[in-house]
DNA sequence: CGCTGGATTGCAAACGATTACATATACAAT
DNA sequence: ATTGTATATGTAATCGTTTGCAATCCAGCG
């Protein structure tokens, strides 16, 4: 029967009207006449039309696709949240590509690459790492950063990264802790420094030191918590409570302490940040602070959607709140817990 | 300077030559004379000009993506195959798009759809619990499944399931264990009967009974490992040693158990399936089945792109080997250890 | 000198949809 | 009856490439 897939002639022949009614029917329904439209829809099931989206967005000028910036497509942090892009994107007819930024070379290149290609008709970065310099491209498509905020106009999703990481340290302090200790991100990612500021406020204010030994550099891996773990374990004076910039790290770090022996909670408080799904999982569960992470994902489609259908390039930053949850993974320190 | 993005008219302004020789530059150098080629290029460069990917599907009847079709997008199980397809599909030009079939109601209709819609000149299935009989679609585009095969000569990349629960069984034998229990994935998905199929083998060729009570139904999730863990605790008569269809499943299973007071391999041996990045960071590291996931995808890309150029539907079966890899999950049974 | 054939290049028709504009019709108001 | 207005539909240009076919040029050959 359907040899190849109809078109939009064929629904027209079969309807007895011409290809822009038929078009018309199909996307704004109330400017044609009752009886016209249940003609060329009885037409377009017969036929089995479906519209060619290639010819579509020829004609419209649009791709029909939107591009995700991420760093690592394995960490389970940004699953969730392209989950709630694609929740947005989909019904709105968008293609979401998604692009590793670690598989090549140079991230900002890669950025800069489909800034001009014009392959996609917005993109979303999720990547904090990017440079803000890149997006002065002219004529480029709309951006929206979501979890963090890169400065100018640029509108974004942004978390309360730093007062999330205030409330960790605050919580250890209240349990008695002197001595907290911080696994930051990646050097010169934008939640690497709003977190760092949290953790160095909670500590300000809750009149703790902050001692540099004991702030640890890692990349939100696993493998980076567990080499934070061995530095930890070669430190003379250990923290006895630490804040980890990501639960990837926690993981990573708290399986690598455990098999050195070392009891958390009771040797060692730890606390993560994101509370991905293994979170709940880990024995002990682990303490963290959680972000929203399908909203995420829907504000910043919402957000950049309003832009696509505007023509805007600058917009709102959207703030979402963070969430302290209390887990297993954190308790006084040990000599408080023996005294 | 360049209000709008540059078009193949105006390189061909530009080079003083016609679009048609503009597009045979770029697309079969060859045949373009040398001049004329460097002119072009040099003309493709001074104007900023990149083919618009649109309108060079409309015209050659493409669509120019691939969509890959996933139970659950945030298992970072999938995401490692995934990052293998982009490494095929990227350069080749494709457009890799991601449909989670658990975001919807039905996902044999979602497969349906795609199959009819014309979206896209392949389609990638990871879901072993899509029904075969979908395929059957006429004039559909070509197909691969990753992980596992679905029966008929539908092309697909195999990996050794049931040798690997059957190694899995084996080891765990060879250690002393004589009460061995099994979690299974979700009903009726290919990977479940595999790997269920080797776990029965396993058994066998070590003289070991099947006991139906030990073989408890999980879906791959960490959620449902945790609750088999509490099957288990419930037990009358357990198991000394678990072999779980998912490393997800052995993740929520040890942390349920260990912190009801079991000591993993102590009292508990246990081993999972997949080698997910985290197994090796738990405490005690998990012993598992590896799967090359990143390999699993380069193959299923090519061979879904063969099928493309080629106009093939059916294809060769490809199989790839899997590797126990012990860690600290497993131990001789307590009465052993013990006596 | 005319012809053949290979190498280049140009012409123009697709690909399938959308939409500005023109046209046609019906009906109410003057 | 005429004009005006609203509603419904058709006509045809257009989006930017690719590619079959025709045209051109030039060298080599009989």
């Amino acid at each position: 029967m359907d040899r190849k897939t109809a078109t939009i002639q064929d629904v027209a022949r079969v309807a007895g009207v011409s290809t822009a009614t038929v078009s018309r029917t199909l996307s704004k329904p109330s400017v044609v006449a009752a009886t016209t439209r249940e003609a060329v829809l009885s037409a377009v099931a017969e036929t089995g039309y479906r519209v060619n989206a290639t010819a579509s967005n020829l004609r419209r000028q649009r791709t029909g696709s939107i591009i995700v910036l991420l760093p690592n497509i394995a960490n389970p942090f940004f699953s969730q949240i392209l989950a709630g892009l694609a929740s947005v994107l989909t019904p709105a007819q968008y293609g979401m590509l998604i692009a590793d930024t670690q598989s090549g070379p140079d991230p900002d290149q890669l950025l800069g690459d489909y800034l001009t290609s014009g392959q996609a008709d917005g993109l979303v970065l999720l990547d904090g790492s990017l440079s803000p310099e890149v997006l002065a491209t002219p004529g480029r498509p709309p951006v929206v950063m979501a979890c963090e905020w890169m400065g100018g106009d640029l509108p974004s999703v942004r978390v309360e990264n730093g007062r999330g990481a205030a409330t960790a340290v605050a919580h250890l302090a209240r349990l008695g802790h002197r001595a907290i200790g911080h696994v930051t991100g990646p050097r010169g990612n934008v939640l690497t420094e709003s977190r760092l500021d949290g953790f160095r406020e909670g500590l300000a204010s809750m009149g703790l030191p902050l001692r540099d030994d004991w702030v640890l550099e890692g990349d939100f891996s696993m493998d980076s918590g567990a080499a934070a773990a061995r530095q930890w374990l070669a430190l003379a004076e250990r923290p006895t409570a630490l804040f980890l910039a990501s639960d990837e790290m926690a993981v990573g770090f708290m399986g690598a302490v455990q098999r050195a022996g070392v009891s958390v909670p009771g040797d060692l408080s730890v606390v993560g940040f994101d509370n991905i799904e293994i979170a709940q999982h880990l024995s002990p569960a682990l303490t963290t602070i959680r972000q929203p992470r399908t909203l995420i994902g829907v504000r910043a489609a919402e957000l950049l959607l309003d832009m696509i259908e505007t023509g805007t390039r600058t917009g709102p930053s959207d703030l979402i709140e963070v969430e302290f949850i209390r887990r297993d993974s954190v308790g006084p320190p040990a000599a408080l817990a023996a005294g």
